[in-house]
Parts: structure tokens; sequence; C-alpha cells
DNA sequence: ATTTAGATACCTGAATTCAGGTATTTTCCA
DNA sequence: TGGAAAATACCTGAATTCAGGTATCTAAAT
């Protein structure tokens, strides 16, 4: 029996879903939530076997949301749902975890399709997601495959200068010479191979370390 | 059920808007108050919908009151009521924060509308406000608005800046000099109020200039 | 017990950015 | 056609970042 989880804030949509299930003897819908936080807390005490996760929620970015789903669980498989065919977010969804994604005008057999990929560790791109997609994932999926670790001391520098603080800044709030902000920052660059500030962010927002 | 406050220190007045909406079904009057300081003290504890004004009380300005019961509650929408027609009050009154005037001698559907259109976030406008008044206000409101605009080349530049280039990579890519690029940023920083790079282009996303 | 990874701190010199201007030329619109 | 806004370019001095090190201490791992 697989557990189904569905985060989305049109009721309509839980509802729909729900009824193309109904009758598929094996999954079984363990809850709904119509907003990011309820779905936080529900997952703190519950692994479901699926999450169909809609990007565009109320109070949160629903790619956030994957990233935040995922740091703690990485045994449920999420699903995307989106209204709109957006290249982008489908292909962040996947660098955050995501195993796949539906537009929400899916037929019955398309879920149900999805259902069986993910669980069965493939990626579940809907029949409408163009080839472009296809292969700027594959392409992509190839160059992240080892992200650079970033130790803990080196994430809190980097999250800071995220904020735009300086390095003197940072020294001070830290507790720590202005030198050793350096040397972090130093060490984050050539570890993710960026020559300034600008591209250590980017790059590690690229890799998903921030 | 919208919620109405009063400021007038003429009874008739809150009396005759009392008797314009007596039958009208979603409104409510929560009070009224015939002084600045009464109504200061009631409003400490109340955030009514709307709050009707008076801009000519007998204890304070109605402007300054207009701007001290701003600083504690951006919720509830202000409609300035004045008897005169009188643009430079009218300016001061939105500049201030308020959402709409009236003429006391306005009628009943004129208030309703002014009513609907706060709540729904627009400004209203007596109807016998000239037109100087609304040119006015059309010139500042968009000089005043939140984001700042950006020329498109700051836009060109600020773009490559995301992209991680640095200010001479940029004046290359541009074929233009590096000092142009640094005036570019430089007033680009000025205008988000950012004192670097990263906090540029931190303030430049969240206003969603990129 | 020794190595390894992480965090810390320091140094120097070159490059870049920041903050404060000024000034000229285009371009566009009233 | 005469301003206003935008784009361009330049300058200086102070601050910060970048790139290249070295070095010490601690905690975990082998």
């Amino acid at each position: 029996m697989l557990s189904i989880y569905i985060i989305d804030d049109h009721p309509l949509v839980a509802g729909g879903i729900a009824m193309m299930l109904k009758d598929v003897g094996y999954v079984n819908i363990m809850g709904t939530a119509t907003t990011g936080n309820e779905a936080i807390n529900f997952l703190k005490d519950n692994k479901p076997d699926i999450i169909l996760l809609d990007i565009s929620l109320p109070d949160m970015d629903g790619l956030q949301l994957c990233d935040i789903i995922r740091k703690e669980n990485k045994y449920s498989k999420i699903i995307g749902l989106t209204s709109a065919n957006e290249s982008s977010i489908i292909t962040q969804l996947l660098h955050r975890g995501g195993n796949g994604y539906l537009l929400k005008n899916m037929e019955r057999n398309e879920l149900l399709e999805a259902i069986d990929k993910v669980i069965n560790g493939k990626i579940y791109l809907s029949r409408a997601a163009n080839e472009k997609v296809l292969e700027h994932f594959a392409s992509l999926s190839s160059a992240l495959s080892e992200v650079p670790a970033i130790t803990r001391r080196e994430k809190e520098v980097l999250l800071l200068l995220e904020e735009g603080l300086n390095g003197p800044q940072i020294a001070e709030k830290l507790f720590i010479s202005p030198y050793t902000v350096e040397t972090h920052r130093k060490n984050m660059m050539q570890k993710l191979n960026a020559s300034s500030t600008q591209q250590l962010l980017k790059k590690a927002k690229e890799a998903c370390l921030i």
C-alpha cells in the first residue's frame, strides 16, 4: 500500500486527485495540506511514500518547501504540481530533490504512471514537458554530480554574505577575526571555483548549498 | 462586515453618515470621536476597517492626526472629510497615508463608492476634486512609488553583475569604459540604498527588478 | 597514536569596489 | 527646439576583496 500526501491550496485539486485514486487499490491518501506550514508540521511525524506538491502555495514558495522537506526526509518521493509548463521551475524542482512533476490538468493514467515511476526510483516528467527541459536536465545532472561539501562554519559565513554583509561585518557578528572570514570565503571560492563573492553566491545557490 | 470609525467634531456629520449607512447591511459604525485625543485613545485598542477623519478638528490638525494614526496602524483605511475642496490639504493627506477624501456634502452613493474603493486598496478622491489635484497626485504617485525605476542600461549591468562578472568584465562585454560600469552600479546602489554589490543584488531581487 | 579535516589567525601585494564628486554627449519628449 | 533624463567617461582616496601563501589548535577518525 502506497501512502500519498497532497499539498495544494486549491481543495479542488486535492479532491480531484482523490477521485482519480479512489478505486486504485494500492494507494491511500494519508492527508492533505493547503499551506506550506501545515505540510511541514504534518511531515515532521509522517513519511508518506509520495508527496504531491503544488509549486505555487499561498504562504511559501513550493521550491523552498521542497528543499525543506528534502532536508528532513530523503525517503518520500516528491512530485511537483504546476498549472503551467514552466521549464525553469521544473529543473529547479529536480535540483532540489524532487522526483517528478505533473501538470494539474493531467489525466488519471498519467498520475498512475508518475506514481509508478517515482516509486521505482525513476524521475517522472509530465508528457507535456518539452524536449528542451529533458536535455537541459540531462546536461546539468552530470555537472552537479558531486557537490563540494561545505563546512558548518563556512555555511554561516556564506549565509551572512548572502545577506549583504561584508568581511569585517561578518567577523564582528561571528566574533572571529576578519582574516578568518576571508579564509572561509577563500576556501569556499576555491571549492566552488568562483572568482568573486557574487559568483560564489550564485554557484552556491545553483548547488543548493543555500 | 466592515467596521467604520468616525472622527468629526460636528455630531451632525457623524449622525448623517450613520443615517446614510443605516440600511447598508455590510457596514457597522463601531464608534465616533469628536476630538483628536478621544480618537487616539480609541484607536489604541481598535482597528476599524475604515476611519473617516475630519481634517479640521478643534484640538489638533487632521493631517497630524492622520500621521499619528498611520504610525501605529497600517491596516485601517483613512478617508479624509473636508468641507472645502482644498487641493493642498488633500495631497498632503494622501502623502501621510490617507486613502481618500470626501467632501462633507457628499451624497450617499458617493460615500458607498469611497468605502468600496479604499477597501479594495484604491484611492478615492471626491468627484469634486478638481483636475489639478488628480494630475498632481498622479505625477507624484509614480515618483514616490516603492520601486525606484532602473534604466535599461543599468539593468543590463545589473544582470551581468548577477551573473558574477566584475566591473572590468562587464565593461568589456558592453564595450564601455569600466568607469561607466561603476557609475551605473553606483547609481543603482544609491537608488536601492545598498552599500555593496551583494546588497544591491539582494534588494533588486526583492524589488523584482531582476 | 597518528593522521586528517576543520576552524582559527596572520601576512602581502595587486585588483576591485566604494563614495564623493564633475562633465560631456545622446536621446527623447513636451 | 530646449530641457530633462540617460548614458557615457573621468578622477581620487579609502576600503575591501582577491590570490597566494603559512601556521596553530582541536576534534574526529583510522
